[in-house]
DNA sequence: AGTTTAGTTACGCTA
DNA sequence: TAGCGTAGCTAAACT
């Protein structure tokens, strides 16, 4: 769609749309990307200080002097370029994703197939993914006697926050609550243990 | 810290810390910044495929067949190089912060010196950014006779997550629970008012 | 060090 | 297309 660059230059980048920012002027990296993204960085920090997504438009000419205007639905990009310091092309970059592990996923599955090694209940129904009206559970098993089971599975360590959206779920569908996950804080198991919820441990098998 | 540079390359990224991750073989952009962070590009996407935080040391030689090795506190990249397709270094890569307008500071101030603009209760105190247990309280408006006003504001349309926000802190110090924002999903405004909270419209001025 | 939140969150999935 | 939730979220602020 667009030919790939990075851009070294000195100036400075104003934002508007979803917001209003201004940057510089200073020196920044621009790098516009295959699908039309672009990111402005900075000398620190992993995030871009100015970005927009995919099917930017782009209107100017690299030099000197010159300013150059993204645009992507109401959302603007304007840069200054007073020097610039490296022009380079990225022909044929890679659009492969990150084949990632030890997802949120990996966790709900391993209960799902595992589930009496975690769970005392008898179950004669495990879903995972339930939708109901304010969001989808993550794992719920139902018994014999109809009693439910609400689980929330997080893959990281969980929070008080998490253990309210565990009681939006079992408030919503009614059961009993299990927060899931490999770590939880010491004021969400406190949280957690008050509201009669149940702690759930899994870890990662790889 | 370390010098910054932009390497273009083809090769393949593994990453091993919080989760796994694969990458490649394929062609890849690399930056290195002043805060001794990294990133690995992809030809797609603002955010990078792999990335570490500051202060990341770094062992091994920039060279095609080589292995580089990034390092953080129980995470690691490891980056092997098939061919070096670009390499420029980033001198006095300027570390501005972009000044920004339109955040949910904005709107929490409009909300405190208007306040009656925005709501009926007659309030003899009204602090911003009330800190309690679970985290502070964005405004917080105090009646004559005692009565809390809690008010959870938004930059962005509001979802039941902020609604769920908003009940923790409402429970924590008891009142009255408004979210305020320019914008309110459907969901959210159904969790809300089943909840006997209610929604405060506000708009940013610029 | 632990906890919580803001973010132009970005991005993918589902209805 | 819009809404909703995850993320190796990141990074900052505060206890």
């Amino acid at each position: 769609m667009s030919r790939s660059f990075s851009l070294y230059f000195s100036g400075s980048v104003k934002y508007d749309g979803r917001a209003l920012g201004l940057l510089g002027p200073g020196r920044f990296l621009l790098l516009r990307k295959n699908d039309g993204s672009v990111s402005v960085h900075g000398g620190t920090l992993i995030p871009p200080r100015n970005y927009m997504g995919a099917k930017a438009s782009m209107e100017g000419i690299i030099a000197a002097g010159q300013t150059i205007v993204f645009e992507r639905k109401g959302e603007t990009i304007s840069i200054v370029i007073d020097e610039i310091h490296f022009f380079e092309y990225m022909d044929d970059w890679s659009e492969d994703e990150v084949c990632l592990r030890r997802t949120e996923r990996e966790l709900v599955n391993k209960l799902f197939w595992n589930w009496p090694d975690y769970f005392d209940a008898t179950c004669y129904s495990i879903e995972t993914e339930v939708q109901t009206e304010f969001g989808p559970i993550d794992l719920l098993g139902t018994e014999f006697d109809g009693t439910l089971h609400v689980v929330e599975v997080k893959r990281r360590k969980a929070t008080v926050t998490d253990c309210i959206q565990l009681r939006k779920y079992v408030e919503t569908v009614g059961g009993i609550g299990y927060l899931a996950g490999p770590e939880i804080g010491d004021k969400a198991i406190k949280y957690l243990k008050s509201h009669g919820y149940n702690w759930v441990q899994v870890e990662f098998d790889i």
